[in-house]
DNA sequence: GCAAAAGTGTTGTGTCTACACCCATGT
DNA sequence: ACATGGGTGTAGACACAACACTTTTGC
């Protein structure tokens, strides 16, 4: 009745947007199994911490955990086959790192587009689909953008990085608009100066929170609406003349 | 260098909707740790299964698994001392049982409301609330309802389902309309008998689709709309004379 | 002045919530 | 007839997407 070990890593899909492309974290094994295919950062869990703590600090490793700018888990991996040799079990986790963020990376490591995934090791391309699938839809119901983002951005630069963690176009007119309303961005008062084909300069924002809130709770079904003493006016906004 | 030996763990949070409130199945523990308080199902991980197949298995053993409509993987719950005793990691799910579904329980098993626990085992409390919080918010943007209700089933039946597992009131016009417009349910042709004070008989319904489908995908940020040809009239619907 | 880029005004459309009203049955 | 519960019609309110238009710069 003794079943047999069971050993347990984690491993993380650290996304962000470099060049203009949403990409993911691999390094390159140089041993076998599955040498000279390129993984994900991670490693086995040690004796006193729990998979989000492990996570942390294998992350260190490859890239300085302040960098990191959300971690949040995906989901186990633990089809018995899923590695060679004794049997692996792998907490996923999505980690993303904002683009002003530039850590200089171990020599076996790279940033590769998670839309053109070179040769992977074991599972790992599901996980990095995974992790892509989980940013784009919280990119649409949370505040998410900030982990993305560098600390201070122009709209039309905001605007590029949701383009490339969404895949389609983002108009950057509603883009400030969604967030505006939410209250998910602020002014900093700066401007950045404009390219050398002129133009107007752009305003610089900010997010006005850097961790995960969820801002569209419900699609349908929402409770009923309470009337809200805070708010002073009717319920009517503006009435044309 | 070595670790000391991990265990590995599944636990279910079965929900349903029973007497008209969201219960939970739990088991009342004979022997310590934890003897007398109340635990989720599931048990240690096999050697040829992977996590899901697990769950399932074990399930087996406290309810019919032909009963569950839904299985879904929660999180990992891996706090070194969550359990005493050697170091055990536990991968929680969501289950879901329809209320026509009435499985022959063990005599150590119960439902009981999500919203008044009793002594609960070790992590197993905040397991159901996450469970708990994750059918709340798929109800809102998913057909998950298919899971709770019976094969079939009146509207406003169906309405004190969505109540209980909500927590708020839901107006059943808009349930049905919510849930029409998506084509999630369609009428089976009968009508079910009104009660002994009259009243016009209820048609009866049945979800169109008994696996998981995301229904509102983007809250916000939604892909242009690309013209689409499949639908024959123009982008209006009625013009009003 | 002109091109380029940023940002605001405005309009159309969808769809959700709320509520009034009509329908079918038992007593 | 009338009470009871089921179902549809309709109106109001947002909020989003799309696009025209104004603003501010470099050349």
């Amino acid at each position: 009745m003794t079943s047999p070990p069971v050993l347990h890593e984690v491993l993380a899909a650290v996304l962000g947007i470099r060049d203009g492309r949403l990409r993911v974290l691999l390094w390159e094994r140089a041993l076998d199994p599955d040498a000279g295919r390129w993984a994900l950062p991670g490693g086995r869990l040690a004796a006193g911490e729990d998979v989000e703590t492990s996570v942390r600090r294998q992350l260190a490793e490859k890239v300085d955990v302040r960098e990191i700018a959300h971690v949040e888990q995906l989901s186990v991996f633990s089809d018995p086959d899923r590695t060679p040799g004794p049997r692996m079990i792998a907490t996923a986790f999505l980690g993303l790192v904002p683009s002003d963020a530039d850590p200089a990376l171990p020599a076996d490591t790279r940033w590769h587009p998670v839309d053109a995934l070179p040769a992977t090791a074991f599972d790992h391309a599901g996980i990095v689909d995974s992790a892509r699938d989980r940013l784009r839809a919280k990119l649409s119901y949370t505040n998410l953008g900030f982990a993305l983002a560098p600390a201070e951005f122009t709209i039309s630069a905001l605007r590029e990085h949701y383009v490339a963690a969404l895949g389609h176009s983002v108009s950057a007119t509603n883009l400030q608009r969604v967030l505006t309303r939410r209250d998910l961005l602020e002014p900093t008062g700066e401007t950045a100066p404009p390219g050398r084909a002129g133009g107007r300069p752009a305003a610089l924002f900010r997010f006005t929170d850097r961790t995960l809130r969820v801002t569209d709770a419900f699609a349908v079904l929402r409770p009923p609406a309470r009337p809200d003493p805070s708010r002073p006016g009717g319920s009517t906004g503006v009435v044309l003349p």
